[in-house]
DNA sequence: TGGCTGTACTG
DNA sequence: CAGTAC
DNA sequence: GCCA
């Protein structure tokens, strides 16, 4: 049987079929129907039998000159930082599948990705360019960290320690039931149940004489409150109750979840219980919040109609050190809010939550505004540490991938355009990568690694312009099956618009890449929830517990959600129909469309938490090894760089602290072309011409930008050629060290070990896991 | 109440 | 085996 | 933190 290239024109083939094994079995040419079904016109006739490669020698022999030419400018490009990704799951291993998968990461703050040539001809021209592989070693982001740090605890702790010296202020005052102190020797006696019969007795009494408090701003607090033991009342105990009927709070002696408000209690888990009368914390009703005494004293002498907040970032503090806070709407919001009280962790959320107060009508219509300040910016990737991408080089790229958004495939559909709308002319090859001048070598055919010098026979921005419309063919039957999938990038922030989509009398558009140019539209409905429940999940991410992992994966899985849920959220309960959004997240999607914030955030940032986020961002560093070093002292990548605390770094972890900007920072999708190009012309011109690779993921899938480039390479068996043996695993080890130094070192050198290549690996790609 | 995708490399 | 990455 |  003839070997027909897989994608040829005709034929463009569905790559993520091949990847999922079904389609290729060695020797065998017929294809799975599902493989028909999606290619376009049925006849897939590419399969891979059993042979052998060509003889090793062709594969290091030929050192082209071009060769020279393209390491330069690897080189200079300063692109580097990767793995070999291996992913098995697809098939079952199976030693004589065809493909093999690397990665590689890229960094994307230097990318003059305006200059591109003819992937063969990359004259040494600007030279003069930043070398960024020597700049961008152990760059501390400082700044990042600063603001990630110094947002923390201790502005918890002030209030806690205002709140403490309240106390003995409170303490201090004069017994509302001095009188009775008479009593003393039975005092010891008394129940607090008995004690707070008795208060609330006394109070009664004195209201009817029209005597008030001074300042009740326990007012409208229910509280049942428990000491330390409940046999009977300590002095402290009597103190504090004194103090909460004091201060306008009602005292309830019996626990009745109908009637209190508040549970007060410093004491134990088991002593509430007990007091209680419940088995579990859980027991207790979601909107009892369990506070410490603290909270009560949180309101203890503050301006009356002042809310304390958070203070952000830097301001926090006026130049009299005074913390400085914000007014906020109600008058009787004189406390501290109940989760930066919390009694018990697993009960933080717990209490009236603002949206149900606010139900009252006290807000402005503001639940169903959709102008929320979004704050955009930064998509927090998981790591979102390294240097922002920066989005004029993704602007310039909106218009490479422009292509008809009708309906898909025929290649030949597939035009290029400059910003002006565009008709099908797929002569125009008006991307700004050409701009100086160099047209890209293009294959129409991918597959098509001649290693001859057709270069200039086809114009074209991207090497992938083909896919496109396949890809776009995807996103569009993704729309239609709500199986939807994140992206591993944590990239998959677009909103999955139809493809009608049209905006401002621009062209319509189909990929997210595409739609650039349009910032505000590509943004999720709930993008302003989507951002805040982000940011609390990247805080969870840095915290050690196991509770916090799943709190993540929970967030995680909540967040994807939402990102499709097509409509603006307004209710709890249409919160709660979001799939893995449960009743705690409704609470927090509700207080977050409510308030525009998330107080959650603020207690959650501790101080460790800049720190740790910084230190999980080298790569091989996770949860475990970043609190070790911070217990030792790391706070910053200058630390780890000096091995404070006497740590030691695995390789991949030098590698990931040396390459940590690139490593966290994406490159625009062009600059993902350039290399590839050139990565895929060693692969022709010193390797072996037959060898079909081609890049996969995020590029792949139209993405604007990329944190990666995947990459396919498999192999045509036409000849009777295999990929068992050395061959394979031999090319792709002359491909990774065909690469210049600084790839080689972190690509290569510190994640790959050799028994990788003594097998053959399956990559694949996100999208395909689900179909 | 237990489970949360599943696999492979590093040390 | 624990830790990490994808 | 969600879900079965």
């Amino acid at each position: 049987m003839e070997y027909t290239h897989p994608v040829s024109e005709q034929n463009p083939v569905d790559v993520d079929a091949r990847l999922l094994g079904r389609s290729y079995r060695p020797g065998g040419p017929e294809v799975p129907s599902s493989v028909q079904g999606r290619s376009n016109q049925g006849g897939d006739n590419f399969h891979l039998a059993t042979g052998n490669i060509g003889a090793p020698g062709k594969m290091v022999a030929n050192e082209p000159k071009e060769r020279k030419h393209l390491e330069a400018t690897l080189h200079e490009k300063g692109r580097l930082a990767s793995h070999i990704v291996t992913s098995p799951t697809i098939m079952e291993k199976n030693d004589s599948l065809p493909n093999l998968g690397m990665k590689i990461l890229s960094h994307a703050r230097n990318a003059s990705s305006s200059r591109r040539g003819k992937v063969i001809k990359l004259t040494g021209e600007d030279t003069t360019r930043a070398r960024v592989l020597d700049t961008s070693s152990i760059t501390t982001p400082a700044s990042t960290a600063d603001s990630k740090t110094r947002f923390s605890r201790s502005s918890i702790r002030d209030n806690k320690s205002a709140s403490a010296r309240a106390a003995g202020q409170g303490k201090a005052e004069p017994s509302l039931l001095k009188p009775e102190k008479s009593k003393k020797k039975v005092k010891e006696l008394i129940t607090p149940l008995e004690y707070a019969k008795l208060l609330q007795a006394k109070l009664a009494e004195r209201e009817a004489q029209g005597k008030r408090s001074t300042k009740p701003y326990l007012r409208g607090k229910k509280i049942f409150y428990c000491g330390g033991d409940m046999q009977y009342a300590s002095s402290e105990t009597r103190g504090r109750m004194d103090y909460i009927i004091r201060h306008g709070g009602t005292l309830v002696p019996v626990f009745d979840p109908a009637e209190v408000t508040h549970i007060v209690t410093d004491a134990h888990e088991k002593s509430l219980l007990r007091v209680l009368g419940l088995r579990k914390l859980g027991d207790i009703p979601e909107h009892i919040p369990t506070v410490k005494w603290s909270w009560v004293l949180s309101g203890f002498g503050r301006r009356n109609g002042v809310r304390p907040r958070q203070p952000k970032s830097a301001d926090r503090s006026d130049e009299k050190g005074t913390t400085v806070w914000q007014d906020d709407e109600s008058e009787d919001e004189v406390m501290d809010y109940e989760l930066m009280h919390a009694s018990f962790k697993e009960r933080l959320d717990a209490g009236p939550s603002l949206w149900r107060k606010t139900d009252r009508g006290k807000h402005k219509e503001n639940p169903l505004n959709l102008d929320h300040p979004t704050n955009r910016g930064n998509p927090s990737g998981s790591r979102g540490l390294g240097a922002a991408v920066n989005g004029d080089a993704t602007s310039k790229l909106s218009r490479i991938s422009e292509f008809t958004s009708d309906k898909l495939i025929s290649r030949d559909s597939v035009v290029y355009a400059d910003n002006t709308s565009l008709p099908s002319t797929p002569q125009i090859p008006r991307s700004p990568l050409d701009e100086k001048a160099k047209p890209n070598r293009q294959e129409r055919s991918l597959g098509h690694v001649d290693g001859g010098e057709d270069v200039d026979s086809r114009i074209c921005s991207d090497p992938l312009a083909e896919f496109y419309a396949q890809a776009r063919a995807e996103r569009y039957a993704e729309l239609h099956d709500h199986s939807v999938d994140s992206d591993s990038d944590g990239e998959d922030s677009i909103q999955k618009a139809p493809p009608r989509a049209s905006h401002k009398g621009e062209q319509k558009r189909g990929f997210l890449c595409d739609a650039k140019g349009a910032p505000e539209r590509i943004q999720c409905i709930n993008q302003d929830v989507i951002d805040k429940l982000e940011e609390l999940m990247e805080i969870h991410k840095a915290k050690p517990s196991e509770e916090d992992h799943w709190r993540v994966f929970s967030y995680g899985k909540a967040i994807r959600a939402l990102r499709s849920h097509p409509t603006r959220i307004r209710s709890f309960e249409e919160a709660r129909t979001v799939r893995g959004v449960g009743d705690k997240t409704a609470r927090k999607i509700m207080e977050i469309l409510e308030t525009g914030d998330l107080r959650r955030i603020a207690y959650e940032r501790t101080d460790d938490v800049g720190a740790i986020s910084i230190l999980q961002g080298i790569y091989g560093v996770g949860r475990n090894i970043a609190h070790k070093w911070y217990a030792n002292g790391c706070r910053t990548l200058d630390d780890v760089q000096a091995r404070i605390g006497g740590i030691t770094l695995t390789s991949a972890q030098e590698t990931g602290l040396k390459y940590y900007d690139d490593i966290n920072s994406r490159m625009p999708r062009n600059e993902a072309a350039e290399i590839f190009t050139m990565i895929k012309a060693v692969a022709a011109l010193d390797i072996d011409p037959k060898l079909f690779i081609e890049i996969m993921g995020s590029y792949r899938r139209g993405k604007a930008d990329c944190g990666d480039i995947d990459i396919l390479i498999t192999r045509p068996t036409d000849d009777g050629k295999t990929h068992h043996g050395n061959s394979v695993p031999a090319c792709l080890h002359y491909l990774l060290t065909s690469l210049p130094q600084e790839y080689y070192d972190a690509f290569y050198g510190s994640c790959v070990d050799k028994a990788l290549l003594q097998k053959i690996y399956v990559f694949r790609t996100h999208s395909m896991i689900l179909k």
